[in-house]
RNA sequence: GCGGACGUGGCGGAACUGGCAGACGCGGUAGCCUUAGGAGCUAUUGGGGAAACCCUUGGGGGUUCAAAUCCCUCCGUCCGCACCA
C-alpha cells in the first residue's frame, strides 16, 4: 500500500500549467536567478541523463522562487543535426515533421518530471524565427570580418558524408559515428575564433565558480605556448630554417636540428647529396605509416641525417640537420632545434644515434651520466653571456636579446583554430550567401532573411547536400545585380544555433533582433548553468566566443555567459554508461509509472552528490519511494497503512496532532537545525545531505510525536524536492495557495542552542570518557570535573596534566 | 609525458576553517505486528576480541595536544590533451 502518487502528480502538474506558476517578466524591482540547464536534442524520449540534469536544476529553481527570486527557467530543444536527417531517410518522413514529434513527445516527458519551466518561452532552434537570428548573426560577422571562406584541407567524415570542425574529431574519428575521418580539399565557412583566443584564455579567470576541471580543459584547448622562432642558417647556403622553441633558455645547448618528414625544405636540402637516396626512403616510409600509427604510444622515434648542417645562430656553432618522425609538421614550424640534455624526446633520440650534448642548466643535482634530461629549473652554464642566470631569467633575456639581435622573433603559438561551420547537410539553418559570377560572394540582404529551408528535399542518402537538389532553393537572383545566381547549399554546424540560445529565451519573440538588449540586460548573465561534462569544450567555448563578439557589437554589458556552472556525472548502470548498445537503459518512463516522479527526483539526487557518476541502483528507488510513504503518513499521524486501508493495531505514537502549547523543545531544536542545514545545502547543490537531513527530522518526528507545525515545515523544506506530495500534504493541512509560493523558512538561532551538550573527554588524544556538561561551561569549572571523574582515573594514574585543552562544546584533551 | 579530479564499512556515500570517523540510506541480523509479508514498527549492524581493550579513512613517513582533512613520498583509479618543441 502506498500513497497515491498517481493522482497527485497528474492533479499538480495540471494546476501548476493552468496557473502559470513558473512564467517569468521581468521585474525591475525584484532580483533575478536565471538558471539554465543545456537544452536537449529532441530524440523523442528522455533518458536518465536528461532526468538528472534537470531534476538537480529543478529544486534550484523552485528553492530560489521560495527564497524570493524572480527566476527565469526556460527550456527549448536543440533540434536541428543530423540524427533527424537519419530519422527522416529510415522512416521515410521529412526531417521538420520528425524532429517536431520528437518535440512533443519529449515535452509529455517533461512534464511528467513536474519540471517547473516557463513553457511560454519555449524555443526550437529549427522555427525559421530563431534560425533567422542565426543567419543575422552570420552577417554581421561577415562584416567583421570574423565570418570568412577558403579552401583548406578539413577533415571529412566519409560515413556522414559532411565536414567536421577539429573539435568533432576525437582520437581521428567521427565524433558521432567513430569512422576514420579523412582530410579533403574544400572550400568552407569559418568563422574567426582565434581573434578571441587572448580573451577567451584570460577571463577564464573570471569564471570561479566553474569546475575546474573544465578551466583547465578550455585552457588546454586554447593551448597558449609562448616562445621564440629563431632562425637557423643553412651552412654555406643563404636559405633559413625557423625553428619554434618555448624553451629559448636552452639554446645554447641545441646540438642538432631536426626537420619533420614532411617539411619543405628537406627535399631541397639534400638534393644532390650523397645521403639524398636513403632520406627520401626514410621520408616515404613515414608518411606511410599513418597518424594513427605514430600516436600509438612509445613508438620508437626514428631519424636520419640529412648530411647538411645548419648554424646555431646564439654561438655559430654548425649543428647536423636530422629528419625524424618525431616531429611534427602540424605544430610551429615543423622544425626543432634539439636539445638533449634538457628534453627527454631529443635525449632519447640523441642516445639513439649517438648525437652530441651538452648541459646548459645545472639543476640542483648535476648528473655527469645523465640517463634521463635535466628538465627542471637551474643555473645556466655554457650559455655565453647568460651564464650564472636563472634559467627562469634567462628565458626571457635570451628571447629579448634574439629579438633586438634580429636572430629570432618573439612568438606565441596557440592550439586554437579557427571553427568550420559548413556542414552539406540538409537540417540545419541555411548559410545566408549568394554566390554570383559577377559580383562574387553576396551576402542576403537583412530584410531578405531567414532564408528558409525549402519545405522538401530529395533525401537519398546518397552524397552531396539535399539543398544543392532543391533547384528553386538554388536558382536565385543576385541582391546586386539581379543576374541569375547560386545559393549557399551548406548548412551550418548545429553548434552555432547553441552558442547563443541563453540569450534568445530572455526575449523568445522578439522580432527586431536576436535578443531585446534591455530584456537581456535585466536577466544575463546565467546564474547558474547546468549540463553534462561532454560539452566542456565544444559548446561552451563557443558559446563564450558569440558572447564576447555580441559584447564587441555593443549588444551586451558583460564578458562571460554563465556565471556558475555545474557539471553533472553520469547516470551508470553496473559500473557501464547506460547505452542502447549495452542494453542497459532504464527508461524513466517506467520508473514514473511504477512508483511516481517524485521518487525518481528523490533516488536520483539522494544516491550521490550532483557531479559524480551515480550508480543506478533499483533497491535505491524503493528506498526513495519507502521515505515518501513515510512522509505521506506523518498526516494520518503514522499509521502503518493510509486511511482508507486498515491502521495497525498499536500505533507508534499519538494519534492526533499534539497540541499547540505542548511543543517538544528537542523536536524544535532539531528541525531548526534541518532548517539551516537543508537551506545551507541546496544553495550549495549538496542535494544528497540536504535529504539526509530531511530524513533525520523525519525520524525525529516519528519519535517525538505529530507535531503539526513541524510537519508543515518540513513539507516546505522538501517541496523543492519532492513537488507533487508536497503540493498535496500542504493542501491536505489545510493551506489554500499553492507551496510554491510560500517563503522559504528560516531557522532560529536561539532555537539551536543546546543547553547541554556531551563532549568527549580524550587523554593523550585517544577519547576515554564522555560527560554531559552545561553548553556555557567555564573552562575552570569544566577542568575540576572533568578531573574528578572516575573513568579517568586509570588514564591519568595520578600524573599531573602537563597541558589541558579545551574546544567548547566539542571535545576535552588531557596531555599527560 | 603534461594538466585535472580522486582513493573512507558488504554497497551508495557523510564529516564546517584540523576537534568523538562512518551522518543518511541500501543491505544484513533479531524481535514485534500479521492468515500472510517483498508492508509497517523497534533494536542492532566498521573489523578483531569472552571481556578489559585493541585496530581502522590506498601504503609509508612527518607536523600537531589532536590528521580522512595539512606537508613529503610511494601505489592505484578516472577524465582531458598529447611526439605541442
Amino acid at each position: 500500500m502506498s500513497y497515491p502518487f498517481k493522482e497527485i502528480e497528474e492533479k499538480w502538474q495540471e494546476a501548476w500549467t493552468k496557473s502559470k506558476s513558473f512564467n517569468a517578466r521581468a521585474d525591475l524591482k525584484r532580483k533575478k536567478y536565471y538558471l539554465l540547464e543545456m537544452f536537449p536534442y529532441p530524440s523523442g524520449k528522455i533518458h536518465m541523463g536528461h532526468v538528472r540534469n534537470y531534476t538537480i536544476a529543478d529544486v534550484a529553481a523552485r528553492f530560489k522562487i521560495m527564497q524570493g527570486f524572480n527566476v527565469l527557467h526556460p527550456m527549448g530543444f536543440d533540434a536541428f543535426g543530423q540524427p533527424a536527417e537519419n530519422a527522416a531517410i529510415k522512416n521515410k518522413t521529412k526531417p521538420r515533421i520528425w524532429a517536431y514529434k520528437c518535440i512533443e513527445w519529449m515535452k509529455i516527458e517533461l512534464k511528467k518530471m513536474g519540471f517547473s519551466y516557463d513553457w511560454e518561452r519555449e524555443l526550437s532552434t529549427c522555427d525559421s524565427d530563431y534560425y533567422k537570428w542565426n543567419q543575422w548573426i552570420f552577417l554581421k560577422m561577415l562584416e567583421q570580418g570574423l565570418a570568412y571562406k577558403k579552401s583548406s584541407s578539413v577533415n571529412w567524415c566519409v560515413a556522414c558524408e559532411t565536414t567536421l570542425a577539429n573539435e568533432e574529431v576525437i582520437e581521428g574519428e567521427c565524433w558521432r559515428c567513430h569512422t576514420k575521418v579523412e582530410q579533403k580539399d574544400l572550400e568552407q565557412w569559418f568563422l574567426k575564433i582565434t581573434e578571441y583566443k587572448e580573451r577567451l584564455l584570460e577571463d577564464l579567470k573570471q569564471l570561479k565558480d566553474w569546475p575546474e576541471r573544465v578551466l583547465s580543459m578550455q585552457t588546454n584547448w586554447i593551448g597558449k605556448s609562448p616562445g621564440v622562432q629563431v632562425d637557423f642558417k643553412l651552412k654555406d647556403s643563404k636559405k633559413i630554417i625557423p625553428v619554434f622553441t618555448t624553451r629559448a633558455d636552452t639554446i645554447f645547448g641545441a646540438t642538432y636540428i631536426v626537420l619533420a618528414p614532411g617539411h619543405p625544405l628537406v627535399k631541397e636540402i639534400i638534393k644532390g647529396n650523397p645521403e639524398e637516396k636513403k632520406v627520401l626512403r626514410f621520408i616515404e616510409k613515414t608518411s606511410k605509416a599513418s597518424k594513427a600509427i605514430r600516436e600509438a604510444t612509445e613508438v620508437k622515434k626514428e631519424g636520419i641525417f640529412t648530411g647538411c648542417f645548419a648554424v646555431n645562430p646564439v654561438n655559430n656553432e654548425e649543428v647536423p640537420i636530422w629528419v625524424a618522425d618525431y616531429v611534427l609538421m602540424e605544430y610551429g614550424s615543423g622544425a626543432i632545434m634539439a636539445v638533449p640534455t634538457h628534453d627527454q624526446r631529443d635525449f632519447l633520440f640523441a642516445k639513439e644515434h649517438g648525437l652530441p650534448m651538452r648541459i646548459v642548466i645545472k639543476g640542483q643535482d648535476s648528473a655527469k651520466d645523465m640517463n634521463e634530461a635535466y628538465e627542471g629549473d637551474g643555473i645556466q652554464v655554457n650559455s655565453g653571456q647568460f651564464n650564472g642566470l636563472i634559467n627562469k631569467e634567462a628565458k626571457i633575456r635570451i628571447a629579448e636579446w634574439m629579438q633586438e639581435t634580429g636572430i629570432g622573433k618573439i612568438e606565441t603559438h596557440w592550439r586554437l583554430r579557427d571553427w568550420l561551420i559548413s556542414r552539406q547537410r540538409f537540417w540545419g539553418t541555411p548559410i545566408p550567401i549568394i554566390y554570383c559570377a559577377k559580383c562574387g560572394i553576396v551576402a542576403v540582404p537583412y530584410e531578405d532573411l531567414p532564408v528558409k529551408l525549402p519545405p522538401d528535399a530529395p533525401f537519398t542518402g546518397e552524397g552531396g547536400s539535399p539543398l544543392g537538389k532543391v533547384k528553386e532553393f538554388v536558382n536565385t537572383p543576385c541582391p546586386k545585380c539581379k543576374a541569375p545566381s547560386r545559393r549557399e547549399t551548406d548548412t551550418m554546424a548545429t553548434f552555432f544555433d547553441s552558442s547563443w540560445y541563453f540569450l534568445r529565451f530572455c526575449s523568445p519573440k522578439f522580432e527586431k533582433a536576436p535578443f531585446d538588449v534591455g530584456e537581456v540586460k535585466y536577466w544575463m548573465p546565467v546564474d547558474q548553468y547546468i549540463g553534462g561534462i561532454e560539452h566542456a569544450i565544444l559548446h561552451l567555448l563557443y558559446s563564450r566566443f558569440f558572447t564576447k563578439f555580441f559584447k564587441d557589437l555593443g549588444m551586451i554589458e558583460f564578458d562571460e555567459p554563465f556565471k556558475r556552472l555545474l557539471t553533472q556525472g553520469m547516470v551508470l548502470k553496473d559500473g557501464e554508461v547506460m547505452s542502447k548498445s549495452r542494453g542497459n537503459i532504464v527508461d524513466p518512463d517506467s520508473i514514473i509509472k511504477n512508483y511516481g516522479a517524485d521518487t525518481l527526483r528523490l533516488f536520483i539526487l539522494f544516491a550521490a552528490p550532483p557531479e559524480t557518476e551515480l550508480e543506478w541502483d533499483d533497491r535505491g528507488i524503493e528506498g526513495a519511494f519507502k521515505f515518501l510513504n513515510r512522509v505521506w503518513r506523518i498526516q494520518d499521524n503514522f499509521p502503518a497503512m493510509p486511511s482508507g486501508v486498515q491502521a495497525v493495531s498499536r500505533p507508534i505514537a499519538g494519534k492526533v496532532w499534539r497540541e499547540k502549547d505542548k511543543a517538544d523543545p528537542a523536536l524544535l531544536r532539531v528541525l531548526h537545525k534541518t532548517i539551516k542545514k537543508v537551506t545551507a545545502d541546496i544553495e550549495g547543490f549538496k542535494f544528497n545531505t540536504a535529504i539526509a537531513s530531511l530524513m533525520e527530522l523525519t525520524n525525529a518526528i516519528y519519535q517525538s510525536g505529530a507535531d503539526k507545525k513541524v510537519f508543515q515545515t518540513l513539507v516546505i523544506l522538501f517541496s523543492p524536492i519532492a513537488p507533487h506530495l508536497c503540493e498535496e500534504l500542504w493542501q491536505i493541512l489545510g493551506n489554500k495557495e499553492s507551496i510554491c509560493k510560500q517563503k522559504w523558512p528560516k531557522y532560529d538561532p536561539h532555537l539551536l542552542v543546546e543547553e547541554k551538550v556531551t563532549i568527549a573527554i580524550q587523554v593523550n588524544g585517544k577519547v576515554r570518557s564522555k560527560i554531559e556538561i552545561p553548553a556555557d561551561i567555564s573552562e575552570e569549572k569544566l577542568k575540576a570535573s572533568v578531573l574528578a571523574d572516575e573513568k579517568l582515573k586509570p588514564w591519568l594514574q595520578g600524573r599531573p596534566p602537563k597541558n589541558f585543552i579545551f574546544v567548547p562544546r566539542k571535545l576535552v584533551n588531557i596531555v599527560v
